[in-house]
DNA sequence: TTGTCTATCCCCCAAATGGGTGACAGGCAA
DNA sequence: TTGCCTGTCACCCATTTGGGGGATAGACAA
């Protein structure tokens, strides 16, 4: 699970960047950002999902970096499929977007790390090292994002964003009831309930009841 | 999700018992110690958990003393599942097994009471009042060992006379993982873990992981 | 008025789950 | 030695669940 590439390097060769971003002036500014290193090198540059999928696997770079918002496919997109087929390789988003729902998106599809594009050169770079070494770098605006979605208790809301009703079916749930019990608890049919349930798994970010349970009980 | 019945009333009606006993002359003598107390009135009485589920819901009592050793479906059984049902109507045991592990199964199945059969009758009314209240009366002798088993174990077991295998099964059930997902982290056959689930959930006394996990997580 | 949101219900289909039963190898205790 | 428990795996079968559509009605806001 460990990327060797980095492991057996000693600074004999640069580290291989790889940048998707669509717009020119951007993609630009950042190859020149990561070129002004010395350990690093920007080895390919892409404007489009696709193109990045097609390309990326014969420049094998060290780290990818990727914008959300691409024309066609999304990066997020384009993350969970290079995850699939080069799972080792991190993916760092660097993108402008703080919104809740977009980043946990894409850490959901497997981005390693999440930069705001205003993020200094110092950073970007530690940033860089630090994924290379298995972590996950994350500006500090974002990662209060994401502690305050998984805190417990006080502040957190485990389950934001649900209606009234989805709130009910969501108590039910944790009591382990059936769709069927929920379903004759609250009067309605089965498929109101398994309606309601999908709505709550998407903006839960889980796939199973079993999940949403855990998730609401540990972090609530 | 109160029981407005015990709200409302001003000690206009006697508060309504219903008893679950198998011994008649066991039944009888509790009868009459609750019938003797002007502020209660025992509205009726099973000798089976069998026929105790179909009676009660009918009767809509304000509390329920239930034996654990009964003939069939014990008392523990009864009580998980008439909390399903009326979780909001108090279930206090009144038995005479101070045996740990069948205190601690009837706690965990949702029991609110526990009491030793030899209790006097003015202990009775009081723990009565004090579960209507919202309290957990229990014979002294049963606090302690309740008590104890906080310092022992550290809350409780919630899944008592697990073996390792199926703790280490049930904790990765509680992150949500699928069957393929835990048996790909134990390095096992999904078979495997399914039958250890099966095993799981009967010592649980639940039908579902999502059950497991509700139980495993609110009580420990 | 035209959207958008919420809540309700429906269908299809593949995968996951739950329940039953059975088998076999090791370890450990009576 | 003979059981009993644990751990492992298998097969069958019915039900439940998840994911994808889509439809309708009411409420409310732009």
């Amino acid at each position: 699970m460990k990327d060797t590439r980095s492991n057996t390097r000693d600074h004999q060769a640069p580290l291989g960047v790889v940048i998707v971003e669509d717009q020119p002036d951007t993609l630009d500014s950042w190859r020149r950002l990561v070129s002004a290193f010395p350990d690093f090198a920007c080895v390919g540059a892409f404007a489009t999902a696709e193109d990045a999928l097609r390309g990326i696997p014969a420049l094998a770079p060290d780290v990818i970096l990727m914008d959300i918002f691409l024309p066609g496919m999304s990066g997020i997109e384009c993350t969970a499929r290079l995850k699939r087929d080069l799972p080792d390789i991190p993916v760092v988003m660097l993108t402008s977007s703080d919104e809740d729902e977009i980043l946990f998106q894409a850490l959901e599809n497997g981005a390693d790390g999440y930069l705001l594009k205003r993020t200094r050169p110092a950073e970007l770079r530690a940033a860089l090292l630090d994924v290379l070494d298995g972590g996950a770098p994350m500006s500090s605006e974002i990662a209060r994002h994401v502690v305050r979605s998984f805190r417990r208790g006080g502040g957190g809301d485990p389950a934001p964003g649900l209606t009234s009703r989805e709130e009910e079916t969501l108590a039910l749930l944790t009591k382990g009831y059936t769709n069927k019990e929920i379903a004759d608890s609250m009067n309605l049919s089965v498929e109101t309930i398994r309606t309601h349930l999908k709505n709550i798994y998407s903006k839960m970010h889980v796939r199973t009841r079993t999940e949403a349970v855990a998730r609401y009980l540990s972090k609530s």
